[in-house]
DNA sequence: AATGAATGAGCTTTCATTCAT
DNA sequence: AATGAATGAAAGCTCATTCAT
C-alpha cells in the first residue's frame, strides 16, 4: 500500500538472511506505532479505529493484534517509547553536566525539541494522553515520575548549593515547571499558526527559574 | 432512586403556577448538570451512560435531551457554566482592585478555591476536559481566552507600570501561570492523598510572579 | 416483517390501555423467543445471528437485548420455557393418578408429544442443547434435575408396591428411561423420513417397564 | 511447555532413514489427535484454539494442516478413529460368539469400557459429539449405523431364535438400547462423583433384554 | 413537559487458515 | 516436511438518540 517507509531499512550490507525477520518483525511494529500517533492525532483517540491505522501501516488488522494488545497499547506503547527516549537522554545530560541550572534548561530544551520535531506525536501526548494520566499502566506512571525526579533532583541539587530558594518543595517546583512548560507546548499544538516553540520553552524555563532565585546574598 | 429528594423543597407557601414552573425547569437544568459532573468525575466521560445520568439525576434518559442537545452538551455546558461563574467573579475581582499583583493573586486564589471546593467539577476540568480542547466550541474558546485575557491584562498593566519585565509577551506569561497552577491542580486531582491545593497555587502564582519581576530598579 | 404471530393477541375486548403496554411486552418477548428457536433449529446455535432472530422477530438487533442477556440467554430461555411448561404438567399428572406405571407412560407421553409437536423446538432440544448440558446454568440444571425426580419417584414407588425390582437404583433407572426416549426423540429429528414418534416413545417406555418388572409372584 | 517429552522414544538404535519418517508421521498424526481430544475435552470444541492443539502436540500451527483438513476435520477424525477400532473389536466379538444375548452385552461392554478407559475421549464424544449429528460427514454416519447394525442384528437373531419378541422393530430396539446406555455414559462424564460405569452399563443392558425377553413358554 | 421502549449504526477483536521461506 | 507470521472476514453487543404516547 503505503510502501514509501519499507525500503530504507534494508539498506546498507546486508546482514545474513537470519536477521532480515528479526529486522523486518521491528521495522513493521514501528511502523504501526508510527501510523497509530498519525491516525491517533488527526482524528483523536476515540474516532481512530485499528483499521485506519492498519491501513496506513501496510498491514492487515489482524497484525496490529499481533505487535500490541489492543488500541489502549497503541496509546500507551506511543507514550512508553518516547518516555524512554526522552529518560536516556535525559540521563546523559545528567551525566555530562554538573550544573543544576544548566541540566534544567537541558532538560527542558529535549523535552520541547522532542516533541516540536514530531507534531503527531506531539498532538498525541499534548491532546490525547491528558485524559489518561488517570488510567496508565503503572509502568507509565513510573515514567513519567522518573522525568519528574530528573527535574526535581536538580532543584533539590540548586537548593543545596544555595541557587535556588530552600523553602521550596522541590517536587512542587518540578511539578509548576512541567506544567507551565507543558501548556506553551499544547498551545502550540492547538494553535494554527505555530510559534516559535523552542524559544517559547526557554522563556518559560527563565521564567521559573528566576522566580525560585535565591535572592542575591542569600547564598553561602 | 433519589427520585423523592428534590420535591419537598417547593412545598410551603406555594408560588403562582407560572414561576415554579420555571423554577421547576431552572432546578431540574442544575440537577441534570451536577449529575452530570459527577457521573463524568466517577466514571470518565466515555464511560458514563446518559441513563446513568438520568437516573442520578432522577429524571428519565429522554428528559436530558429537553434540557441539552446531547452528551458532548452536556460536558460543554459544565464547561462553560463553571467558566461563566469565574468569569463573573473575575471581573468583580478587575473591578474592586487596581494592583496587577493583587489581581492575580486573587484570580489564580479564585480559580483554585474554585475547583477545589468540588471535587467533581475538579476532576471533570482537569481530566474529562483535556481532549476536548481541540474540538470545544466556539463560544468556549472564547471563555477560555477571556480567562487568559485577565491574567494578560493584568501583566501588561504590570508591565506598564514597570512592575513586571517588558521584554515579556503578556499573553505567554498568562499561558505560563495558567499552565502552571493547572498542573498543580491536576495533581490535587490524581493524588490519592490530597495537600493543600490553595496552598500550592499560591506558591506557584509567587514563584511565576517572581519570576517576571522586573529587576529592582529598573522601574521607572 | 412477518406480521403473522401479530395479530392475534390484540383481539377481544381490549382492556384498559395500561394492560395494553405489558400484553405487548410479554407477547414481543414471546415473539423472540419463537423465532430464535426456529432460527437455531434452522442453521444451528452457532451459525445463527442474533440479526436474523431480530430480524424474524420483526424488532431491532438492540431489541433483543432489552429482554434477553445475549444468545446464550436465548438458548437457556428456551429450555427454561419448555421445562417450566412440562414440569407443571408433570406435576399435574403426579397429581391426577396413582399409579406408577400409568404415571410413567403419561410423563413420556407428555415429553414425547411436547417435542413431537414443535419441530423447531425439538430440534433445539435434541441437538444445540446437548453440547451445553455441561454449562447451562444452575437453575436449568435443577430443572432438568427435577425432571429426572418425576420419573425416580415414581420408581422408587413401583418398588415400594412390590411391582419393580428393588434392587434397581431409580436415579439410575430414570436415566436409562430418559436416555432411551432421548434417542428415539433424536432420531425422530435426524431422520428425513419421520415415523410415529409417539408410538416409538411408547414402546421405548414398555420395554424399560417390562425390563424392571418385579417376576411374577414375587410381590407381596 | 511439553515439547521435549516426545523426543526421547525415538532415540536408541536408528532405524532406517526412510522407516523412521514414516513412523514419525504416524507418531505425529496420533500425538496431534490426542492432544485435540484434550484440548475439545478441556475447553469444549468451540473454545479450543488450533493453537491450543498445536502446542500440546509440540508442533506448529500449521503442521496441523498438513495432517487434517481442519478443526472438523479433528472432530470428525476423533470419531473416526474411535469407531474404527470399535467396529473392528465389534466384528471380532460377532465372529467369536453365536449368542445373541452374549453379543450385546459383550458390544455394550466394549462401548463403555473404550469410554470408561479414556475420559477424554468420552467428554468428547458425549459432549461436543452430539451438536454434531446433523452435519457429521457421511461418512461418520455410516460408522454410526454399522454400530447400530450389529446391534440390531443381534436382536433380529434373537427374535428368530425366539428369544426376543418379534413384535418390536430391531432398530428401534437397538436405538432404545444405544440411547440408554448413552445416558449412563453421559452422566458418568458429567457426574462430579464418577460412579461404577461398568456396573452402571451392564445395568442397563440387562433392563432392556429383559424388556424384550420373549414370554416364557412364547420360544418355539 | 416527561417518559422510556425501541432503534440500529458502529467497531474491536478473535482465530481458522494460508503460504512464503 | 515444517514453520509461524500474516491474513481478514465476521458478528455480538452497547448506548446515544428518537418519538409515540
Amino acid at each position: 500500500m503505503n510502501a514509501h517507509s519499507w525500503e530504507s531499512g534494508s539498506a546498507g550490507s546486508e546482514p545474513p538472511e537470519v536477521r532480515r525477520g528479526e529486522a523486518n518483525r521491528l521495522e513493521k511494529k514501528k511502523r504501526i506505532l508510527t501510523s497509530a500517533a498519525r491516525i491517533f492525532a488527526h482524528k483523536g483517540f476515540l474516532s481512530a479505529r485499528i483499521s485506519d491505522i492498519a491501513r496506513d501501516a501496510g498491514v492487515a488488522d489482524g497484525t496490529v493484534y499481533l505487535y500490541f494488545q489492543g488500541k489502549d497499547d497503541l496509546l500507551g506503547s506511543i507514550f512508553q517509547e518516547t518516555m524512554e527516549k526522552f529518560l536516556t537522554d535525559g540521563k546523559r545530560i545528567m551525566a555530562e553536566h554538573d550544573d543544576p541550572v544548566e541540566r534544567i534548561r537541558r532538560l527542558i530544551h529535549l523535552h520541547v525539541s522532542l516533541l516540536g520535531g514530531d507534531p503527531d506525536l506531539a498532538a498525541v501526548f499534548q491532546i490525547e494522553l491528558r485524559g489518561s494520566r488517570k488510567s496508565l499502566s503503572v509502568l507509565s506512571h513510573d515514567r513519567l515520575s522518573e522525568y519528574f525526579d530528573l527535574l526535581a533532583q536538580n532543584v533539590e541539587l540548586g537548593q543545596e548549593l544555595g541557587m535556588f530558594r530552600r523553602e521550596l518543595r522541590p517536587k512542587m517546583v518540578a511539578r509548576i515547571l512541567w506544567g507551565a512548560v507543558d501548556e506553551v507546548v499544547t498551545h502550540w499544538v492547538l494553535a494554527n499558526k505555530p510559534s516559535d516553540l523552542l524559544a517559547a520553552g526557554a522563556t518559560a524555563v527563565e521564567i521559573i527559574l528566576r522566580g525560585i532565585q535565591a535572592a542575591p546574598g542569600a547564598a553561602r
